[in-house]
DNA sequence: TCATGATATGAATTATAATTCAAAATATGA
DNA sequence: TCATATTTTGAATTATAATTCATATCATGA
Protein backbone atom coordinates (compact mmCIF):
# COMPACT_ATOMS: atom_id res chain seq x y z
CA UNK A 1 0.00 0.00 0.00
CA UNK A 2 2.63 2.36 0.78
CA UNK A 3 3.16 4.09 -2.51
CA UNK A 4 4.13 1.46 -4.76
CA UNK A 5 1.50 -0.40 -6.36
CA UNK A 6 -2.03 -0.12 -4.46
CA UNK A 7 -3.43 -3.25 -3.48
CA UNK A 8 -6.73 -5.06 -4.71
CA UNK A 9 -8.17 -3.65 -1.37
CA UNK A 10 -7.32 -0.10 -2.52
CA UNK A 11 -8.02 -0.23 -6.05
CA UNK A 12 -11.61 -1.69 -4.69
CA UNK A 13 -11.96 1.54 -2.36
CA UNK A 14 -11.20 3.94 -4.89
CA UNK A 15 -13.26 2.43 -7.60
CA UNK A 16 -16.73 2.52 -4.53
CA UNK A 17 -15.04 5.89 -4.18
CA UNK A 18 -15.02 7.07 -7.42
CA UNK A 19 -18.30 5.23 -7.73
CA UNK A 20 -20.16 7.30 -5.06
CA UNK A 21 -19.06 10.81 -6.44
CA UNK A 22 -20.08 9.65 -9.70
CA UNK A 23 -23.29 9.59 -8.26
CA UNK A 24 -23.36 12.30 -6.12
CA UNK A 25 -21.85 14.66 -9.31
CA UNK A 26 -25.10 14.02 -11.20
CA UNK A 27 -27.63 14.10 -8.55
CA UNK A 28 -25.50 17.79 -7.64
CA UNK A 29 -25.43 19.17 -10.89
CA UNK A 30 -29.22 18.21 -11.71
CA UNK A 31 -30.50 19.84 -8.37
CA UNK A 32 -27.59 21.31 -6.12
CA UNK A 33 -26.39 20.83 -2.79
CA UNK A 34 -29.12 21.86 -0.61
CA UNK A 35 -31.66 19.81 -2.52
CA UNK A 36 -29.85 16.13 -2.65
CA UNK A 37 -29.77 14.00 0.43
CA UNK A 38 -27.56 11.79 1.68
CA UNK A 39 -30.03 9.29 1.20
CA UNK A 40 -30.76 9.87 -2.27
CA UNK A 41 -27.11 9.43 -2.97
CA UNK A 42 -27.07 6.42 -1.41
CA UNK A 43 -29.87 4.91 -2.91
CA UNK A 44 -28.86 5.67 -6.22
CA UNK A 45 -25.03 4.31 -5.29
CA UNK A 46 -26.36 1.25 -4.14
CA UNK A 47 -24.53 1.87 -0.45
CA UNK A 48 -25.88 2.55 2.41
CA UNK A 49 -25.72 5.49 4.31
CA UNK A 50 -23.37 5.00 6.54
CA UNK A 51 -21.20 3.47 3.73
CA UNK A 52 -20.91 7.31 2.62
CA UNK A 53 -19.61 8.39 5.68
CA UNK A 54 -16.95 5.88 5.43
CA UNK A 55 -15.60 7.48 2.51
CA UNK A 56 -16.32 11.68 3.07
CA UNK A 57 -16.75 12.88 6.72
CA UNK A 58 -19.90 14.50 5.78
CA UNK A 59 -21.71 16.15 2.83
CA UNK A 60 -19.77 18.79 2.17
CA UNK A 61 -16.30 16.97 2.49
CA UNK A 62 -18.40 15.14 -0.11
CA UNK A 63 -19.18 17.71 -2.47
CA UNK A 64 -16.18 19.96 -2.15
CA UNK A 65 -13.73 16.33 -3.11
CA UNK A 66 -15.86 16.26 -6.35
CA UNK A 67 -15.28 19.98 -7.29
CA UNK A 68 -12.27 20.11 -6.30
CA UNK A 69 -11.71 16.83 -8.46
CA UNK A 70 -13.09 18.47 -11.22
CA UNK A 71 -11.41 21.65 -11.04
CA UNK A 72 -8.22 20.23 -10.82
CA UNK A 73 -8.28 18.05 -14.08
CA UNK A 74 -10.34 21.22 -15.71
CA UNK A 75 -7.50 23.58 -14.52
CA UNK A 76 -4.70 21.62 -15.55
CA UNK A 77 -5.82 20.83 -19.14
CA UNK A 78 -6.40 24.53 -19.35
CA UNK A 79 -2.81 25.42 -17.79
CA UNK A 80 -1.28 22.46 -20.71
CA UNK A 81 -3.28 24.04 -23.40
CA UNK A 82 -1.47 27.42 -22.78
CA UNK A 83 2.09 25.83 -22.49
CA UNK A 84 1.90 24.21 -25.70
CA UNK A 85 4.51 26.32 -28.17
CA UNK A 86 3.05 28.67 -31.03
CA UNK A 87 2.12 32.05 -31.71
CA UNK A 88 0.23 33.60 -29.10
CA UNK A 89 -3.05 33.88 -31.36
CA UNK A 90 -2.09 29.87 -31.24
CA UNK A 91 -2.04 29.90 -27.98
CA UNK A 92 -5.67 31.11 -27.19
CA UNK A 93 -6.86 29.33 -29.81
CA UNK A 94 -5.47 26.14 -28.29
CA UNK A 95 -6.77 27.07 -24.72
CA UNK A 96 -10.02 27.77 -26.21
CA UNK A 97 -10.35 24.88 -27.93
CA UNK A 98 -8.92 22.78 -24.70
CA UNK A 99 -11.78 25.23 -22.88
CA UNK A 100 -15.01 24.22 -24.85
CA UNK A 101 -13.52 20.43 -25.34
CA UNK A 102 -13.48 19.75 -21.17
CA UNK A 103 -16.99 21.06 -20.79
CA UNK A 104 -18.68 19.82 -23.47
CA UNK A 105 -16.87 16.41 -22.28
CA UNK A 106 -18.45 16.98 -18.93
CA UNK A 107 -21.76 19.11 -19.10
CA UNK A 108 -22.37 17.68 -15.66
CA UNK A 109 -20.04 19.53 -13.42
CA UNK A 110 -20.20 22.42 -15.94
CA UNK A 111 -23.33 24.37 -14.17
CA UNK A 112 -21.51 23.25 -10.27
CA UNK A 113 -18.53 24.44 -11.65
CA UNK A 114 -19.26 27.85 -12.92
CA UNK A 115 -21.57 28.62 -10.02
CA UNK A 116 -18.80 28.00 -8.05
CA UNK A 117 -16.18 29.77 -10.30
CA UNK A 118 -18.55 32.61 -10.07
CA UNK A 119 -19.34 33.09 -6.58
CA UNK A 120 -23.25 32.15 -7.20
CA UNK A 121 -21.76 29.49 -5.16
CA UNK A 122 -24.39 29.42 -2.14
CA UNK A 123 -24.13 25.80 -1.55
CA UNK A 124 -21.10 25.52 0.62
CA UNK A 125 -20.42 28.33 3.40
CA UNK A 126 -17.56 30.87 2.73
CA UNK A 127 -13.94 29.46 2.15
CA UNK A 128 -13.97 26.19 0.87
CA UNK A 129 -14.29 28.21 -2.71
CA UNK A 130 -10.83 29.98 -2.46
CA UNK A 131 -8.92 26.95 -3.84
CA UNK A 132 -10.90 27.13 -7.60
CA UNK A 133 -11.07 30.47 -7.20
CA UNK A 134 -7.09 30.61 -7.08
CA UNK A 135 -6.65 28.31 -10.10
CA UNK A 136 -9.33 30.50 -11.83
CA UNK A 137 -7.53 33.66 -11.14
CA UNK A 138 -4.17 32.03 -12.29
CA UNK A 139 -5.35 30.73 -15.89
CA UNK A 140 -6.63 34.53 -16.27
CA UNK A 141 -3.42 35.64 -15.38
CA UNK A 142 -1.83 33.46 -18.00
CA UNK A 143 -4.38 34.38 -20.65
CA UNK A 144 -3.73 37.81 -19.40
CA UNK A 145 0.05 37.76 -20.12
CA UNK A 146 -0.42 36.07 -23.01
CA UNK A 147 -2.22 38.85 -24.60
CA UNK A 148 0.42 40.97 -23.22
CA UNK A 149 3.22 39.76 -24.96
CA UNK A 150 0.89 39.29 -28.70
CA UNK A 151 0.11 43.04 -27.95
CA UNK A 152 4.06 43.81 -27.73
CA UNK A 153 4.54 41.82 -30.76
CA UNK A 154 1.49 44.02 -32.49
CA UNK A 155 0.00 40.86 -33.14
CA UNK A 156 -3.09 42.35 -31.22
CA UNK A 157 -4.18 45.94 -30.91
CA UNK A 158 -2.93 47.76 -27.83
CA UNK A 159 -6.06 47.28 -25.23
CA UNK A 160 -5.63 46.49 -21.14
CA UNK A 161 -4.83 42.59 -21.38
CA UNK A 162 -6.68 42.03 -18.18
CA UNK A 163 -9.89 42.83 -19.74
CA UNK A 164 -9.13 41.27 -23.08
CA UNK A 165 -8.60 37.83 -20.69
CA UNK A 166 -11.97 38.51 -18.98
CA UNK A 167 -13.53 39.26 -22.37
CA UNK A 168 -12.61 36.06 -23.66
CA UNK A 169 -13.72 34.04 -20.68
CA UNK A 170 -16.83 35.52 -20.58
CA UNK A 171 -17.98 35.18 -24.31
CA UNK A 172 -16.59 31.24 -24.38
CA UNK A 173 -19.02 30.98 -21.15
CA UNK A 174 -22.00 32.78 -22.56
CA UNK A 175 -21.68 30.19 -25.63
CA UNK A 176 -21.35 27.76 -22.92
CA UNK A 177 -24.45 28.74 -20.95
CA UNK A 178 -26.16 28.60 -24.09
CA UNK A 179 -24.87 25.16 -24.95
CA UNK A 180 -26.50 24.34 -21.80
CA UNK A 181 -29.78 26.04 -21.88
CA UNK A 182 -30.34 24.83 -25.24
CA UNK A 183 -28.57 22.83 -26.34
CA UNK A 184 -27.89 21.95 -30.35
CA UNK A 185 -30.01 24.85 -30.85
CA UNK A 186 -27.11 27.01 -32.02
CA UNK A 187 -23.90 24.85 -32.33
CA UNK A 188 -20.72 26.48 -31.87
CA UNK A 189 -16.95 26.40 -31.85
CA UNK A 190 -14.18 27.48 -30.89
CA UNK A 191 -13.46 29.26 -34.35
CA UNK A 192 -16.61 31.31 -34.30
CA UNK A 193 -15.96 32.21 -30.80
CA UNK A 194 -12.77 33.52 -31.82
CA UNK A 195 -13.81 35.13 -35.28
CA UNK A 196 -16.24 37.14 -32.92
CA UNK A 197 -13.50 37.99 -30.40
CA UNK A 198 -10.35 38.68 -32.68
CA UNK A 199 -12.36 39.65 -35.70
CA UNK A 200 -9.95 42.51 -35.30
CA UNK A 201 -9.03 43.14 -31.72
CA UNK A 202 -6.36 40.70 -33.75
CA UNK A 203 -4.91 43.88 -36.18
CA UNK A 204 -4.11 43.10 -40.00
CA UNK A 205 -3.24 39.16 -41.23
CA UNK A 206 -0.09 38.49 -38.49
CA UNK A 207 -1.22 35.49 -37.50
CA UNK A 208 -2.71 31.89 -37.76
CA UNK A 209 0.80 30.41 -37.40
CA UNK A 210 0.91 26.36 -36.08
CA UNK B 1 -59.19 50.01 -1.03
CA UNK B 2 -60.47 48.49 -4.40
CA UNK B 3 -58.48 50.21 -7.29
CA UNK B 4 -57.94 54.17 -6.26
CA UNK B 5 -56.13 55.72 -3.36
CA UNK B 6 -54.31 53.14 -1.18
CA UNK B 7 -55.68 53.04 2.24
CA UNK B 8 -53.46 54.22 5.13
CA UNK B 9 -53.51 50.59 6.43
CA UNK B 10 -52.56 49.01 2.68
CA UNK B 11 -49.75 51.84 2.70
CA UNK B 12 -48.33 50.46 5.53
CA UNK B 13 -49.00 46.74 4.53
CA UNK B 14 -46.78 47.40 1.74
CA UNK B 15 -44.41 49.28 3.34
CA UNK B 16 -44.02 46.63 6.13
CA UNK B 17 -43.88 44.35 3.17
CA UNK B 18 -41.24 46.14 0.96
CA UNK B 19 -39.03 46.26 4.71
CA UNK B 20 -38.99 42.54 4.90
CA UNK B 21 -38.25 42.03 0.82
CA UNK B 22 -34.89 44.68 1.44
CA UNK B 23 -33.73 42.12 4.44
CA UNK B 24 -34.38 39.23 3.06
CA UNK B 25 -32.39 40.00 -0.27
CA UNK B 26 -29.44 40.97 1.71
CA UNK B 27 -29.54 37.74 3.26
CA UNK B 28 -29.96 35.59 0.53
CA UNK B 29 -27.89 37.59 -1.47
CA UNK B 30 -25.08 36.79 0.67
CA UNK B 31 -25.53 33.33 1.56
CA UNK B 32 -28.03 31.96 -0.71
CA UNK B 33 -31.36 30.31 -0.46
CA UNK B 34 -30.98 27.58 1.90
CA UNK B 35 -28.57 29.31 4.61
CA UNK B 36 -30.91 32.17 5.32
CA UNK B 37 -33.81 30.91 8.02
CA UNK B 38 -37.13 32.49 8.82
CA UNK B 39 -35.70 33.16 12.06
CA UNK B 40 -32.71 35.05 10.94
CA UNK B 41 -35.01 37.13 8.16
CA UNK B 42 -37.59 37.89 11.43
CA UNK B 43 -34.79 39.54 13.47
CA UNK B 44 -33.24 41.16 10.98
CA UNK B 45 -36.70 42.82 9.80
CA UNK B 46 -37.66 43.06 13.28
CA UNK B 47 -40.80 41.57 13.01
CA UNK B 48 -41.70 37.57 14.22
CA UNK B 49 -41.46 35.01 12.27
CA UNK B 50 -45.67 34.38 12.28
CA UNK B 51 -45.27 37.66 10.94
CA UNK B 52 -43.32 36.95 7.60
CA UNK B 53 -46.10 34.39 6.98
CA UNK B 54 -49.27 37.12 7.34
CA UNK B 55 -46.78 38.50 4.26
CA UNK B 56 -45.66 35.48 2.32
CA UNK B 57 -47.06 31.80 2.67
CA UNK B 58 -43.79 30.54 2.76
CA UNK B 59 -40.31 31.03 2.26
CA UNK B 60 -40.15 30.27 -1.21
CA UNK B 61 -42.76 32.03 -2.24
CA UNK B 62 -41.09 35.27 -0.25
CA UNK B 63 -37.95 34.33 -2.55
CA UNK B 64 -40.05 34.03 -5.47
CA UNK B 65 -41.81 37.50 -4.87
CA UNK B 66 -37.77 38.93 -4.32
CA UNK B 67 -36.79 37.76 -7.78
CA UNK B 68 -40.01 38.61 -10.08
CA UNK B 69 -39.58 42.30 -8.57
CA UNK B 70 -36.08 42.64 -9.34
CA UNK B 71 -35.84 40.94 -12.57
CA UNK B 72 -39.38 42.75 -13.51
CA UNK B 73 -37.68 46.08 -13.06
CA UNK B 74 -34.03 44.91 -14.33
CA UNK B 75 -36.49 43.87 -17.42
CA UNK B 76 -38.19 46.72 -18.32
CA UNK B 77 -35.27 48.99 -17.63
CA UNK B 78 -33.63 47.25 -20.71
CA UNK B 79 -36.52 46.87 -22.88
CA UNK B 80 -36.76 50.58 -22.69
CA UNK B 81 -33.49 51.28 -23.36
CA UNK B 82 -33.98 48.95 -26.61
CA UNK B 83 -36.90 51.08 -27.66
CA UNK B 84 -35.11 54.09 -27.82
CA UNK B 85 -34.94 55.91 -30.77
CA UNK B 86 -31.58 56.06 -32.73
CA UNK B 87 -29.44 53.90 -34.75
CA UNK B 88 -28.57 50.36 -34.33
CA UNK B 89 -25.94 51.49 -32.79
CA UNK B 90 -26.95 53.56 -30.49
CA UNK B 91 -29.89 51.08 -29.23
CA UNK B 92 -26.54 48.82 -28.38
CA UNK B 93 -24.78 50.95 -26.38
CA UNK B 94 -27.49 52.60 -24.43
CA UNK B 95 -28.75 48.77 -23.50
CA UNK B 96 -24.97 47.99 -22.44
CA UNK B 97 -24.82 51.07 -20.61
CA UNK B 98 -28.76 50.92 -19.17
CA UNK B 99 -27.78 47.62 -17.92
CA UNK B 100 -24.20 48.68 -16.33
CA UNK B 101 -26.74 51.42 -14.65
CA UNK B 102 -29.17 48.66 -13.05
CA UNK B 103 -26.43 46.33 -12.20
CA UNK B 104 -24.55 48.64 -9.92
CA UNK B 105 -27.49 50.04 -8.55
CA UNK B 106 -28.67 46.69 -7.44
CA UNK B 107 -25.38 44.87 -6.88
CA UNK B 108 -27.07 42.59 -3.82
CA UNK B 109 -29.29 40.90 -6.54
CA UNK B 110 -27.11 41.01 -8.95
CA UNK B 111 -25.64 37.44 -8.13
CA UNK B 112 -28.97 35.96 -7.29
CA UNK B 113 -30.05 37.16 -10.73
CA UNK B 114 -27.56 36.21 -12.59
CA UNK B 115 -27.82 32.71 -10.63
CA UNK B 116 -31.73 32.55 -11.77
CA UNK B 117 -30.83 33.07 -15.70
CA UNK B 118 -28.08 31.16 -15.98
CA UNK B 119 -29.40 28.16 -14.35
CA UNK B 120 -27.01 27.78 -11.54
CA UNK B 121 -30.00 28.46 -9.79
CA UNK B 122 -29.76 25.57 -7.46
CA UNK B 123 -32.29 27.41 -4.81
CA UNK B 124 -35.73 26.76 -6.13
CA UNK B 125 -36.95 23.91 -7.40
CA UNK B 126 -37.51 24.00 -11.45
CA UNK B 127 -40.60 26.20 -12.88
CA UNK B 128 -40.24 28.94 -10.66
CA UNK B 129 -37.46 29.84 -12.77
CA UNK B 130 -39.25 29.94 -15.97
CA UNK B 131 -40.69 33.44 -15.57
CA UNK B 132 -37.32 35.08 -15.39
CA UNK B 133 -35.71 32.77 -18.26
CA UNK B 134 -38.73 34.30 -20.28
CA UNK B 135 -37.87 37.38 -19.70
CA UNK B 136 -34.24 36.88 -20.68
CA UNK B 137 -34.66 35.38 -23.64
CA UNK B 138 -37.47 38.32 -24.67
CA UNK B 139 -34.47 40.77 -24.44
CA UNK B 140 -32.21 38.76 -26.08
CA UNK B 141 -34.58 38.23 -28.92
CA UNK B 142 -34.87 41.56 -29.67
CA UNK B 143 -31.07 42.58 -29.20
CA UNK B 144 -31.09 39.82 -31.95
CA UNK B 145 -32.83 41.68 -34.25
CA UNK B 146 -31.53 44.94 -33.57
CA UNK B 147 -27.85 43.03 -34.89
CA UNK B 148 -29.90 41.68 -37.85
CA UNK B 149 -30.95 44.95 -38.84
CA UNK B 150 -27.50 46.83 -38.24
CA UNK B 151 -25.96 43.85 -40.43
CA UNK B 152 -29.01 44.82 -42.85
CA UNK B 153 -28.23 48.21 -43.16
CA UNK B 154 -23.60 47.02 -43.46
CA UNK B 155 -23.46 49.12 -40.13
CA UNK B 156 -22.13 45.71 -38.48
CA UNK B 157 -20.13 42.58 -40.36
CA UNK B 158 -22.02 39.56 -41.36
CA UNK B 159 -22.35 37.49 -38.92
CA UNK B 160 -25.21 35.45 -37.00
CA UNK B 161 -26.76 37.74 -35.05
CA UNK B 162 -28.05 35.37 -32.24
CA UNK B 163 -24.31 34.71 -31.42
CA UNK B 164 -23.27 38.38 -31.28
CA UNK B 165 -26.31 38.48 -29.31
CA UNK B 166 -25.09 35.44 -26.83
CA UNK B 167 -21.66 37.21 -27.22
CA UNK B 168 -22.44 40.85 -26.31
CA UNK B 169 -24.43 39.62 -22.70
CA UNK B 170 -21.55 37.57 -22.42
CA UNK B 171 -19.15 40.27 -22.66
CA UNK B 172 -20.99 42.62 -20.09
CA UNK B 173 -21.90 39.59 -17.53
CA UNK B 174 -18.08 39.35 -17.49
CA UNK B 175 -16.92 42.36 -16.65
CA UNK B 176 -20.13 42.76 -13.79
CA UNK B 177 -18.92 39.45 -12.38
CA UNK B 178 -15.52 40.70 -12.39
CA UNK B 179 -16.51 43.76 -10.50
CA UNK B 180 -18.42 41.94 -8.01
CA UNK B 181 -15.91 39.65 -6.99
CA UNK B 182 -12.82 42.65 -6.86
CA UNK B 183 -14.64 45.61 -7.36
CA UNK B 184 -13.15 48.51 -7.99
CA UNK B 185 -9.74 46.90 -8.93
CA UNK B 186 -10.17 47.03 -12.65
CA UNK B 187 -12.76 49.51 -13.10
CA UNK B 188 -14.95 49.25 -16.62
CA UNK B 189 -17.58 51.29 -18.38
CA UNK B 190 -19.75 50.80 -21.25
CA UNK B 191 -17.81 52.31 -23.53
CA UNK B 192 -14.74 49.53 -22.95
CA UNK B 193 -16.89 46.91 -23.32
CA UNK B 194 -18.06 48.34 -26.56
CA UNK B 195 -14.73 49.32 -27.96
CA UNK B 196 -13.59 45.47 -26.85
CA UNK B 197 -16.85 43.81 -28.57
CA UNK B 198 -17.20 45.92 -31.60
CA UNK B 199 -13.82 47.24 -32.82
CA UNK B 200 -14.29 45.92 -35.95
CA UNK B 201 -17.65 43.72 -35.88
CA UNK B 202 -18.52 46.99 -36.53
CA UNK B 203 -17.39 47.78 -39.58
CA UNK B 204 -15.65 51.33 -40.98
CA UNK B 205 -16.76 54.54 -39.33
CA UNK B 206 -20.20 54.06 -40.30
CA UNK B 207 -21.70 54.79 -36.93
CA UNK B 208 -21.88 57.25 -33.37
CA UNK B 209 -25.14 58.72 -34.90
CA UNK B 210 -27.79 60.00 -31.52
C1' DT C 1 -14.18 -25.00 9.19
C1' DC C 2 -13.92 -21.57 12.37
C1' DA C 3 -12.17 -17.36 14.77
C1' DT C 4 -11.04 -12.79 14.11
C1' DG C 5 -10.75 -8.52 12.14
C1' DA C 6 -12.45 -5.51 8.65
C1' DT C 7 -16.45 -3.55 6.25
C1' DA C 8 -21.14 -2.47 5.29
C1' DT C 9 -25.71 -1.71 6.86
C1' DG C 10 -29.81 1.12 7.93
C1' DA C 11 -32.86 1.98 11.98
C1' DA C 12 -32.42 5.18 15.50
C1' DT C 13 -30.75 9.57 17.00
C1' DT C 14 -29.91 14.31 16.61
C1' DA C 15 -29.86 18.77 14.50
C1' DT C 16 -31.88 22.24 12.06
C1' DA C 17 -35.20 24.97 10.35
C1' DA C 18 -40.00 25.59 8.36
C1' DT C 19 -44.53 26.33 9.77
C1' DT C 20 -48.55 26.80 12.94
C1' DC C 21 -51.67 28.81 16.15
C1' DA C 22 -53.35 30.05 20.85
C1' DA C 23 -52.49 33.95 23.41
C1' DA C 24 -51.19 38.81 23.74
C1' DA C 25 -51.02 43.29 21.96
C1' DT C 26 -52.96 46.85 19.41
C1' DA C 27 -56.33 49.51 16.81
C1' DT C 28 -61.03 50.97 15.92
C1' DG C 29 -65.18 53.21 16.68
C1' DA C 30 -69.51 53.23 19.43
C1' DT D 1 -64.01 53.99 28.21
C1' DC D 2 -64.77 49.57 26.75
C1' DA D 3 -66.12 45.74 23.61
C1' DT D 4 -64.74 43.93 19.38
C1' DA D 5 -61.98 43.18 15.49
C1' DT D 6 -57.43 43.10 13.64
C1' DT D 7 -52.66 42.20 13.83
C1' DT D 8 -48.51 40.52 15.92
C1' DT D 9 -46.08 37.39 18.57
C1' DG D 10 -42.93 33.48 19.50
C1' DA D 11 -43.11 28.99 21.93
C1' DA D 12 -44.51 24.67 20.40
C1' DT D 13 -45.05 21.55 16.63
C1' DT D 14 -43.71 19.25 12.60
C1' DA D 15 -40.86 18.08 8.78
C1' DT D 16 -36.69 17.05 6.81
C1' DA D 17 -32.38 15.45 6.44
C1' DA D 18 -27.59 14.82 8.46
C1' DT D 19 -25.08 11.79 11.20
C1' DT D 20 -24.17 7.83 14.36
C1' DC D 21 -23.34 3.22 15.90
C1' DA D 22 -24.82 -1.43 17.43
C1' DT D 23 -25.44 -5.21 14.59
C1' DA D 24 -24.88 -8.07 10.56
C1' DT D 25 -22.11 -9.42 6.79
C1' DC D 26 -18.07 -10.61 4.66
C1' DA D 27 -12.92 -11.73 4.03
C1' DT D 28 -8.84 -13.79 5.49
C1' DG D 29 -5.77 -17.06 7.03
C1' DA D 30 -4.89 -20.59 10.69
Amino acid sequence: MKNGKPSRKEREYLRHRQEILKVALKLFSEKGFHNVSMHEIAEKSEFAVGTLYKFFSNKEELYRALILEKAEKFHSALMAALEKPGSEMTKIKTWVEAKIKFFMDNLDSVRLYLAETHGASFNIRAGLDTEIKRQYDETLEKIKTIFQIGIKKRFFRKCDPHLLAVALDGISNAFLFEHLDHPGEHPFDADLILNIFFHHVYEKGAGQDA
